[in-house]
DNA sequence: ACCTGAACACCGTTCAAGT
DNA sequence: ACCTGAACACCGTTCAAGT
């Protein structure tokens, strides 16, 4: 009656609609129709379930056409990630705090590769150049979601246009100076 | 004999030891020698000692000497950034979802302020500025102290490096071709 | 003024038992 | 194979009572 699948995605719900602190056993059982107990049936324990939730975002996350170029590519993935923050405010901060060796990271991870290698970058910056990318769009996604800055909607857009217009003067120098920003690179 | 600053006190050494999640008002009380229901007489309920916690971590937070360069303020400020997250694991990444408009972080804020200020970017930009860049050094330390990429010290490090730059060369840019970053700023 | 006992409605988790 | 009852060691919180 009762699968893993359904009680990751009736724990995501209960996150989106009550916050992350919602997300107990019990009441993922309740609304489930079953005892707590049972859910031990299908998951190692709590923490495990959240991993499997943080991976359901993962999974959903929208990835841009291959046939768009690299600058139109991350740029749809930047506002996928904010769009992605706001549907799951309370799921989304957990991707800064955790692991990003998950398959659901790996497959986003493949996408901004690829929009990098094509905008220029070598090979070996790469790897680097992603890290500090995702890590600055999921650092802003998580402050606009959270409230940080206390501003208006159209505040926080006109802070990632211009967060968009750093990126992109990030993201042209480095290919156009190969090894000017970073140079022993792994 | 028991005051509010030795409960905030004994919550952040609690989270240093065994992370956020054995910040418990039954712990903390037990460490004061005291029982649970006596904290109430010192603090709101357990939300609001989180929010004297993070309060306290800011309050430490190191200022660099205002007779250095901007570049060497900001470098210090960053470093230590990366000092407080490490030195604090559990309540650090709080700061990327709670509001910026605490006391503390005011403090943090000005140091920021003026150091962008002295590198030339204008007074419309700076707001915008000190936001982007907090937030991606914060986002940074947050994912090196949380093993977000799992790599080793020295990769993190050879990270940082790269991220300096970045940071370094958006701000010169800002400040020698105001308004060609941001215009209608606020 | 400050702390406590008792009580309440919750938590996560284990395990033997039920179907 | 899947779910449950009972039990355990915890949670946060309120409130009347103690000193």
């Amino acid at each position: 009656m009762i699968d893993r699948a359904a009680i990751v995605r009736t724990s995501l719900e209960l996150a989106d609609e009550k916050g992350l602190s919602a997300v107990t056993l019990t009441a993922v059982a309740q609304r489930l129709g079953v005892t707590p107990m049972s859910l031990y049936g299908h998951i190692e324990n709590k923490a495990a379930l959240l991993d499997h939730v943080v991976e359901a975002l993962l999974a959903e996350f929208p990835l841009p056409d291959l046939e768009l170029s690299w600058y139109e590519r991350l740029a749809w993935i930047g506002r996928a990630a904010r769009e992605s923050a706001r549907r799951h405010p309370g799921v989304f901060p957990l991707l800064l705090t955790r692991t990003a060796a998950t398959p659901g990271s790996h497959r986003v991870r493949q996408a901004v590769f690829s929009a990098l290698l094509d905008a220029g970058l070598s090979v070996a910056e790469v790897n680097r150049a992603e890290r500090l990318l995702t890590t600055m769009i999921v650092g802003f996604a998580i402050s606009e979601v959270s409230g940080r800055f206390g501003q208006s909607e159209e505040d926080i857009e006109a802070d990632y246009v211009y967060l968009e217009k750093v990126l992109t003067m990030f993201i042209t120098v480095a290919a156009q100076r190969p090894g000017d920003l970073g140079d022993e690179l792994n």
